[in-house]
DNA sequence: CGACGTGTAAC
DNA sequence: CCTTTTACACGTCG
């Protein structure tokens, strides 16, 4: 069944915002930020406007490098009031909603639409169908977006990257083959510098060299799971249904004021990070039954420690958890400073009506039924 | 197979 | 000089 498949991406979408409500910035570059807390400039740079892009400040970049290159210019930098995104990020999906056969959000700022039933199966039709959301985006929010539209999500996805800002790119089943032809492997959504870096090692440098590419050879260097979905990137399929997906895992980080490896005053952190999770599973009724601790040491290096438990919507069984996980991994890794903590917790069930954990009746008495 | 820890990727 | 959140795949272990 041939698809016809958007991809709508809002164009720096924080920055956009605070340009929007914040007449006295309009007109300069804005650089929406994420300050750590631990001094004045410490975080990294999570949205900047194409004016802000000009001067070389891009989204991960650490906030005193982004000041470096605004130098004596007058640039507009400012925290992050993801509350606010989103509420506005939440009307824009009820926009889009309205203007496709089914919606998946990706992020606060991205969503496919699936516009196959709506557009006749005509391309014509579906770019009027976009230029019809654009035109929405603009009058109703005042926000400019990019656009992409092809015959599933990877295609839509990377035309829209193909233009931006407010691009609106058509890429027909017929163009696929032309749309990839000689696009380097990195330009591939789902290939970063890792695989880009693997992928060379082979002499694969291009998307069609990739799709060509002995698949005996890939699954060696990559396991068959990676290989296979490589291979169908690089010919341009995807057959993955544009669906909302339910959430697998809830999680927090933060940054510590200092480095420490003091269980109880990284305790304090991890208190307000299981309040966050907690009210976050509270709001979506969902229980839990695995809980990790995350930790970043000063060397940036991740480390997990998880646990599976009874399902709980419990913050007290987060803490207590939580507490053994890294009162241990202290122990065993005396002499490690840590940075940056989060929590996160998964294998999330729905609770049902009478508000008990889902999943739970499982372990009262029953038995296990059903289970092969 | 489930649980656990790590790595990759994208936002 | 360095954020945050989510998803997923893989290897390993018991």
């Amino acid at each position: 069944m041939q698809r016809i498949v958007l991809h709508v991406d809002l164009d720096s979408f924080y920055a956009s915002l605070e340009e929007l409500r914040h007449e006295d910035i309009r007109g300069k570059p804005v650089v929406i930020c994420v300050y750590s807390g631990r001094s004045p400039d410490s975080g990294a740079v999570r949205s900047a406007t194409y004016k802000a892009r000009q001067l070389g400040i891009k989204a991960g970049m650490p906030i005193v490098f982004a000041k470096r290159l605004a130098k004596d210019k007058d640039v507009a930098f400012l925290p992050t009031d993801i509350e606010y995104y989103r509420t506005v990020s939440d009307r824009m999906m009820e926009i889009l909603e309205e203007e496709a056969d089914a919606i998946q959000q990706v992020s606060i700022d991205e969503a496919y639409l699936d516009v196959t039933g709506r557009s006749g199966d005509d391309w014509d039709a579906a770019r009027k169908i976009a230029e019809g959301i654009k035109r929405r985006v603009k009058d109703e929010e005042g926000l400019t977006c990019s656009i992409g539209i092809g015959p599933n999500k990877l295609i839509a996805k990377m035309a829209s990257e193909r233009q931006k800002p407010d691009g609106l790119t058509v890429v027909k089943d017929t163009q696929v083959a032309e749309f990839l032809r000689n696009l380097p492997v990195m330009e591939l959504y789902g290939i970063g510098g890792k695989t880009a870096e693997a992928l060379n090692e082979l002499g694969i440098k291009t998307v069609n060299e990739l799709a060509e590419f002995e698949l005996k050879i890939l699954e060696e260097k990559f396991g068959e799971n990676k290989a296979v979905m490589l291979q169908q990137r690089a010919k341009g399929i995807d057959d993955s249904p544009v669906e909302q997906k339910e959430p697998q895992q809830i999680s927090r980080m933060g940054t510590l004021k200092e480095d420490s490896n003091n269980l109880e005053a990284i305790f304090g952190k991890i208190r307000e990070l299981a309040a966050d999770v907690t009210t976050k599973a509270e709001k979506k009724d969902v229980s839990f039954r695995t809980i990790s601790v995350i930790l970043i040491d000063t060397g940036l290096k991740a480390h997990t420690r998880s646990e599976t438990i009874q399902p709980t919507d419990n913050m007290d069984a987060i803490l207590k958890t939580v507490k053994s996980l890294l009162a241990r991994f202290l122990e065993e890794n005396s002499g490690i400073m840590l940075r940056r903590v989060g929590i996160r917790v998964s294998n999330l069930t729905h609770n049902d009506e009478r508000g008990i954990p889902r999943g739970l009746d499982k372990y009262l008495g029953e038995g296990k039924r059903g289970l092969s």
